[in-house]
DNA sequence: TTGTTGCTTTACGTTAACGTAAACGTTACT
DNA sequence: AGTAACGTTTACGTTAACGTAAAGCAACAA
C-alpha cells in the first residue's frame, strides 16, 4: 500500500509557523530548504516541516542559520567517514557547554523574575 | 568606616567578559553603562560591572539591547506609580512565558544531542 | 475581458551590533 | 626628545536576516 504523505503550501507553512513567505524563501536561498516545484509554485513535504521547525527552534535558542544549519546536517546520516565524526562530537560538545550556560542563565533569570513580580505586586497591594 | 568601592578600567572590563573596549563604549553610546570619568578617562564602578553582566547574560538568552534595557530598568525602584508597576508585570509575565518556552527548546535539543553522541560513538568503535 | 488574488523572480533597502580606521591626547619609559 | 602603550572621539564599513517594492505569470470570478 503507499499512503500519500502530506505536502504544503508556502502559505501553509508561513502561517503555521507564523513567518513570512519571504522568510521561507530566504531559507531556501540558503539552501536550508528544498521544496519540489509543482510547475513554478513550491510544494513543501514532511522533511521540508521539519527542518523548519528545526530552523525555528534553533532561532528561539539565539542560534544563527548557519549553526541551525550544521544541526540539520546531523540529522542525515551521509557522514560515514571517522574524522567527520570526530569532527562532529566535538561540535556537539561545543554545543552541549553552551547550552548548559543557558540554562544556567535562564535559571538565574527566572529567580530574578520571581523576585520582581513579588515585589511588584506587594507594591500594588500597599497602594 | 567606609570602605572604598572597587573600580574598573575600560580594559579591565573587556578582558574579564572577552568583550572589546568598543563594545563597552557602544553599551554607552546606547545609554546602558555611564560610567563617571576621571579626566577623560571611563572609571566604572561595581554597579556598572553588575549591569554589563546583565546585558551579557541577556544576550546568551537572545534578548537584543532594547530587551536587556528594559530588565535592567527592572533593577532600579524608581518606578513606583501603578500604571508602570501594572505594565511591568505585564512584561515580566510575557518574558516568563518566552522562557519557558525556551527552556522546552533546550530540552528537546539536549535530547537530540544524546541520540547524535551515541550514534557517533557506536559508529566509530564499530569501525 | 477585466479584475482580483496569490504566487513568482529580481533587486534594492533596513536594522542591530558592533568592526575598523583615522587622527589625536596622556602618561611613562629611556 | 622620542616613542611606545593605552586611552579618546568621529565616522564610515560590515554582516545577518529579512522587509519592501516592482513587474509579471496563472487561475478563477464577475
Amino acid at each position: 500500500m503507499r499512503t500519500t504523505m502530506p505536502t504544503y503550501t508556502i502559505r501553509d507553512l508561513a502561517e503555521e509557523f507564523d513567518i513570512t513567505t519571504r522568510t521561507l524563501r530566504f531559507y531556501e536561498e540558503k539552501g536550508m530548504l528544498s521544496p519540489l516545484r509543482q510547475g513554478q509554485l513550491r510544494i513543501y513535504n514532511a522533511g521540508d516541516r521539519t527542518r523548519l521547525k528545526l530552523i525555528l527552534r534553533g532561532k528561539r535558542l539565539g542560534l544563527d542559520l548557519q549553526e541551525s544549519s550544521e544541526i540539520i546536517a546531523m540529522y542525515n546520516p551521509g557522514t560515514n567517514n571517522q574524522k567527520q565524526l570526530k569532527a562532529l562530537l566535538a561540535k556537539i560538545g561545543e554545543k552541549k557547554i553552551q547550552l548548559v550556560r543557558q540554562q544556567e542563565d535562564l535559571d538565574a533569570m527566572f529567580e530574578d523574575l520571581k523576585l520582581w513580580e513579588k515585589n511588584c505586586t506587594e507594591a500594588l497591594s500597599n497602594a
